[in-house]
DNA sequence: CCGGATTCTGCTCATATGAGCAGAGAGCCC
DNA sequence: GGGCTCTCTGCTCATATGAGCAGAATCCGG
């Protein structure tokens, strides 16, 4: 077992075995190999920070904290959460939107969501009772025509619910054909109270969609396939709450913006605590949309959507 | 970024991530996460145990203490080295055993080894001026007959030449038709003096063959075929300087050994510094029966071949 | 519901460790 | 060769950490 190594990396490698997976102290180290435990203690460093040695965290649901700390500096956010690539990847970001939000502190009175796939896995993924007497308000319309009426209405109720709390529907479409009938829907009492709600909620949970003929409000018929490559022509990158938005969040079609109902993009971006949950390739241009223009405070996503955010623009 | 975490296996990932990955110190993770910091310390532990973090030394030249730890143990023996899986494993594991063979202390006065091509591979790989005069001595015949008779010999004379040191060639035959003619060369003068320094050679260094169609003994015309396949009839598991021998570690023909001419299997077992050099699946057999049969006081070895030889028997 | 066993808790204290520093050495430009 | 910077070395010292312990909590078979 007497040894003196030559070669420096080699010593490098030697020191990393004994300390870590024979755990010696870095003393008995420094006898063996016949140098100073200072010179050990710096070695391992290095070896750390060169990546001779690993360290792998592997569960489910490990974080990227590296990416994360990134994704604050960069973005100026509240939070960021990232998670590992997995198969299940919807799910397995879903499952930390839940747990962010059963963590959150201040626990929020009222909290505004967003509809669709994405927020009803998170609603799954929540544990009963992740907060005690929570209201639970929709920002965006689309109960009504949607195909998929009954998720919408349900992921709400579900949140609410499992937070010891109660649901406020938005009872209204997401998009008006014209300007008049969505100013009259808002002003109907239920509808302007709802919205009033979701305008003074303490935190907000939304999804974003993709700008492509899959979209839901293409599926759920509020637009054409023509209307969406139209505007996407004009440079739209995907939907926050209905919207459609460019690569610097602004709305692309103030026309239509004006008819979609619920809380405004500017509502969002004045909140303190906008959790924003987007995963998988397809998003990766919208999410960087709603990060880049501070539409959003926190944002829970994937590792590859995180490095594609961090990538130099 | 406050939070209470509620399932415990979550509370050791999160922690994990924390101390790992972030660097933050066990008392300020127990500040972030409401435990006391050696909770925290202990689930650190636990989850280095349950390999929720894995430590990992990537280098072509790391080694697999933890393996060498149990074959030192089980066996007996005063070291082993075992080097990770690789692409080119002979190399790697030559590499080891040139390692090894350079950092062992006392440096050997006279060195004794065995021929082939693990042997050979060895003696490229060791550094010049590995050692300060060294003499290496052949312990085993062979070196005429040999279709590789040039590699036999030159692989004792690079050794010795990068040790600083002479080569003593054993010039005879592996094996002999008869005994008298065995006999009669053994009490040659040349030859009588190579063997008595070859029995009082402070270390030996040696690898083992395969008992198949493919042994360098068949190949170089000592034995036939039939001759092999008898002898693994027999019980034969491969050869160790041109000895067949057992699982057991024994000679599985006397009248065979008798007519080989070298080290006899005892006198290598005497020695206090057999090093063995072992890789490679087809070799499992051999490596165990010396291994287990203390034929060597050290192995050097690659992992795969160091599980087999771990495994329950 | 009870005792016994096992696990978990918070603690003390000796030890291991890294930050920071000043001097030594190596490389390099003139 | 002389001065310059930059890295490397061995050190002091404050701090982080794990072993070991005794009491608390929990589990479990009767």
């Amino acid at each position: 077992m007497s040894a003196l190594i030559t070669d420096p990396e080699m010593l490098t490698v030697r020191i990393a075995e004994l300390y870590y997976d024979e755990n010696k102290t870095q003393d008995e180290i420094g006898a063996i190999l016949g140098v100073t435990r200072w010179k050990v203690g710096r070695l391992l460093t290095r070896a750390r920070e060169k990546g001779i040695v690993r360290i792998e965290i592997v569960h489910p649901r490990a974080r990227r904290l590296g990416a994360e700390r990134e994704l604050r500096e960069r973005f100026g956010l509240t939070d960021a959460v990232v998670v590992p690539l997995a198969e299940d990847l919807r799910s397995v970001v879903a499952q930390a939107a839940a747990d962010y939000l059963t963590a959150l502190r201040p626990v929020p009175r009222t909290l505004g969501i967003s509809w669709g796939r994405t927020l009803d896995d998170v609603a799954h993924h929540l544990p009963t009772g992740w907060a005690n007497g929570v209201n639970v308000v929709q920002i965006n319309g689309g109960v009504s025509l949607n195909k998929r009426a009954g998720t919408a209405s349900t992921t709400a109720v579900e949140i609410a619910r499992k937070g010891r709390g109660q649901a406020v529907l938005l009872p209204s479409p997401a998009i008006l054909e014209r300007l008049e009938t969505k100013r009259a829907i808002e002003s109907d009492r239920t509808v302007a109270a709802v919205l009033d709600r979701a305008a003074r909620a303490d935190a907000y949970l939304y999804s974003a969609g993709v700008a492509d003929e899959s979209s839901v409000l293409v599926e759920t018929g509020y637009l054409r396939q023509e209307d969406v490559a139209e505007l996407v022509r004009k440079g739209a990158v995907g939907d926050v709450l209905g919207r459609y938005i460019d690569a610097n969040g602004n709305p692309v079609d103030p026309g239509l913006d004006e008819r979609t109902v619920g809380l405004g993009l500017d509502e969002l971006r004045r909140s303190a605590t906008a959790i924003l949950v987007v995963a998988g390739e397809a998003k990766h241009p919208v999410a960087r949309a709603v990060v880049t223009s501070g539409l959003c405070d926190v944002v829970v996503t994937d590792e590859v959507t995180a490095a594609v955010l961090l990538e130099e623009s």
